[in-house]
DNA sequence: CAGAAATGGTTGAGCGCGCAATCATTTCAT
DNA sequence: ATGAAATGATTGCGCGCTCAACCATTTCTG
């Protein structure tokens, strides 16, 4: 099997994705801190807030954070001792539990998501065109299609 | 301040962004297992074979891995100990030490570069046009390059 | 040249996560 | 209806990483 190598312009393009990819991450996890959340903690009010009842299943929660069942027992435990979500037990299902955002965490996630927007922003969004973002978007969508068939 | 919300379609490619971006991730290091290696002891080979003399000093490394210095003590430890590397100390210099890619590391690097590529083809480049290719590695480009201004 | 500051590297403690094992509950098959 | 399989959640263990503290060496400063 012959090596189909990158191109220099395919290298770049992979190569500055990994090295900055994580760097982003970093520096908008940075600006959470004044709020006391990391970004897997915010990710997590996020899911919560925009769901039905506020409230998901533990199991359904975990896919969407794309970490594990036991990852998010854990990360449940960090976010329950802050008291910014509460845990049920579901009442038609014995198996499932329910993670639920509390109003404290609605308030924590209220006072945080204007400044972590910013942060965003000024990161990302805004030293992009717009045909930049859309690129940027549609990009990540056909790698994500690609990676949900497999 | 008013909050500067996201539009649709800069949220649709942010969200894209940290949703797949581990993802990706996750993938091309499922694909590196065969080799024993993860995406972190990929990096530090590539790094090693690309650099004059094949060594760099564990301070270059670790920023270009973008790790501490202590967390690459650690990584070390492991590639150390399956014969990837060698550690050398400076003779200018009684403070620096050398990580230095060995004979073996080149070896595993060598036999693992096609398949590695390859997978990168699979999850990423072959999924994009040239034009999104190369919108890709300007906008990280320009990250990077806000990043590396603070 | 001597003391202070900076630089390079390692170590201990702690954290977040995945894996494998485990347990409880529900669903399926016959 | 009953045993088997599937599903949901948690726990013990290990790994990789950061942070803070530390030591060694070099460089700066007066």
């Amino acid at each position: 099997m012959a090596t189909r190598w990158l191109t220099t312009q395919e290298m770049a393009a992979w190569r500055a994705f990994i090295l900055t990819a994580g760097d982003v991450i970093r520096a908008i996890e940075r600006d959470l801190q004044p709020f006391d959340l990391d970004f897997g903690d915010y990710q997590l009010l996020v899911m919560l807030s925009e769901a039905p009842d506020q409230r998901l299943r533990m199991c359904d929660l975990a896919d969407s954070l794309r970490v594990t069942r036991s990852g998010l027992t854990r990360r449940m435990d960090g976010v329950l001792k802050k008291k910014l979500v509460t845990r049920t037990q579901s009442t038609e299902d014995g198996r499932v539990a329910f993670a639920q955002i509390s109003t404290k965490g609605m308030e924590v996630l209220k006072t945080a998501a204007p400044h972590h927007l910013e942060s965003v922003r000024a990161h990302v969004i805004d030293l992009l065109s717009p045909a930049e973002i859309k690129s940027f978007a549609t990009a990540f969508s056909k790698i994500a299609v690609k990676l949900s068939e497999e």
